[in-house]
Order: C-alpha cells, then structure tokens, then sequence
DNA sequence: TATTGTTATACTCTATAACTATA
DNA sequence: TATAGTTATAGAGTATAACAATA
C-alpha cells in the first residue's frame, strides 16, 4: 500500500495536497462520469440544490470559478437537460439558473458517489480520523 | 476570515482539497520566486538533498512526474547553476543530478521559506492541529 | 458607464509520440 | 530491442480581452 513518495516529501504540506487531490479527482470523475457529468459540474448542481437558484456570476463567486469557465460548465448541463438557464425577472441581462426534476435526481445520485469514491480514497483512515481530517481541511479553508 | 465558500463544499474532500493546495501553492510561489525557484523546482532540490545523486528517470519515478516534464525543471536548475548533470560512469545514456553548494544552499533556504509559507496557511490551527492534519494527509496518501 | 453572459484567444501544466545515443 | 534523455506537439484547465444586450 505504500506510496513509494520520498519520506521528506510526505511532511510537505503542498505535496501531500496535490497528489491527494488528483487522485481524489481521478476516483470521483469515474464513479461521476457513470452519470454522465464531471465533477466540477456535480458541485454546480450541489450548490443549486442546496441555495436554490442563482445567477451564473453569483454561482461563479460562490465556487472560486471565473464565470467565463462557469458557461462551459453550464452549457453542459443545460444540453443534458439537468438545468435551465431562465431569464431572471429583475434583470433581464442575468440567467437564473434553476435545477430541473433530473437535475435534481442527479445530484443526490452524484452526492452518494462522489461519498463512496471519498471513504476509499481516505481507506487507511478509520472513521473518526476521516471525520477529523475532513473538519481541519474546511477549517484551515475558511477559517472556522 | 472566513470564505464565503457553501457551507455543502466545505465538507467536499475534492473542493477544500483544491482550493487548500491553490492557496498553498500561492503562498509558496511568492516565498521560494524570492530565490529564483518555483515549487516544483525546490521538491527537485529537496529529494536531492535527502537521497543523493540520481537520475532524471529516478527523479520523475520519486516525485510522480513524467519524464519528460522533468527535463525542463531540471533545465532552469541546471542554468541556475544549482545542480549538475554529470555523466553516470556505468550508463553513459544516463544524467546523475548531482547538486552543487549553490544548490544546498538555496535548498536549506527554501526549506525555511516552505515552512513559513506552510505556517501561514494553516494559520487558523494551532500547532498540535497542523501536525494532525499533516499526519492525516500524508497517512491518506501512503497508507501509513 | 457598468454589468451579464458569451466568444475568441492565450497561457499554464502535463502527457504522448517520435527522435538520438547509448545499452 | 530496450532504455535515458530530449524535442515537438497536443490536450486539459483556466484566465484575459472584447463584444452584445441590458442596466
């Protein structure tokens, strides 16, 4: 099971994150793509899900994501018909982007995923380690 | 401090994976371009310090980057004059990296400026935390 | 004038394929 | 035949600049 990575390199903090993250994103993108999205696109329809329909600049804000990589992302979405992008009543420039009933389906299938691809990533911790790891990662992320 | 990030991706493994190593890479970025090397460039540095000479080959396999990519990390150091390739005595196909005194230095240097950079980040934990977190990460990624 | 969404474009990072010199 | 290093190239991923519609 060893990783085989230098001993020095796996005190780095930089190092450590940025294999974690890809491999974390190699296992969620296989069990997301059965579904027939990737995962930047299951956290768009988390958030829709979860703070109900927003604009596109606003989803991009909220994300971390430039909103010119926000249209990609949704032009996806919208083909597969799991959102759609209504013009917002108040401003006729902005899209509200709204989750249909599949779109809805689908982020719940994706959530249960995306937790499995997450448990074996973090396998060799135990359940309460994992809990932990997960409340410092969000912790040093935002500050409490 | 806090982020503005959705509650919902805070406990996303993927999402405070990224952004964590976005910011750390920042932050790292900004200390080690002080001394004329790059992220990647002071992992090199540091495997060569701990393990000694070796190949390029070698180097990639440690670090989990291609060869090919090595080539060019290698380049700037090479330039900088901070290591030396040298002609291995028993394969005359193969570059022993070897570091230079310049290279020590700049190794020792930038291991300082890591740490602080690393401090900084994870500056909303204390420091029995940061060490849980490190453990916890590299623990994940090696399987202990 | 400023802003939303969009497009075109460029830049970074990384890997694949093909070459050379050795083995 | 296979391997180490190299080069050229292509593919993701993301950002900057400019445009149309609207505020």
């Amino acid at each position: 099971m060893a990783s085989g990575y230098p001993p020095s390199m796996l005190s780095r903090v930089s190092f450590v994150l940025g294999k974690l993250h890809l491999r974390c994103l190699e296992r969620e993108s296989g069990e997301l793509g059965a579904l027939g999205i990737d995962v930047k696109q299951h956290a768009v329809l988390s958030v829709l899900a979860d703070e109900g329909p927003m604009t596109q600049q606003e989803l991009g804000q909220r994300l971390g994501i430039d909103r010119t990589t926000i249209v990609t992302v949704v032009d996806g979405l919208d083909r597969a018909g799991l959102l759609e992008r209504r013009r917002s009543p108040t401003d006729r420039r902005a899209h509200l982007l709204t989750l249909t009933p599949a779109g809805r389906h689908t982020q719940q299938q994706g959530q249960h995923r995306v937790a499995d691809a997450e448990r074996a990533l973090l396998g060799t911790l135990d359940e309460t380690e994992r809990r932990t790891l997960i409340d410092l990662l969000s912790r040093a992320l935002d500050g409490r």
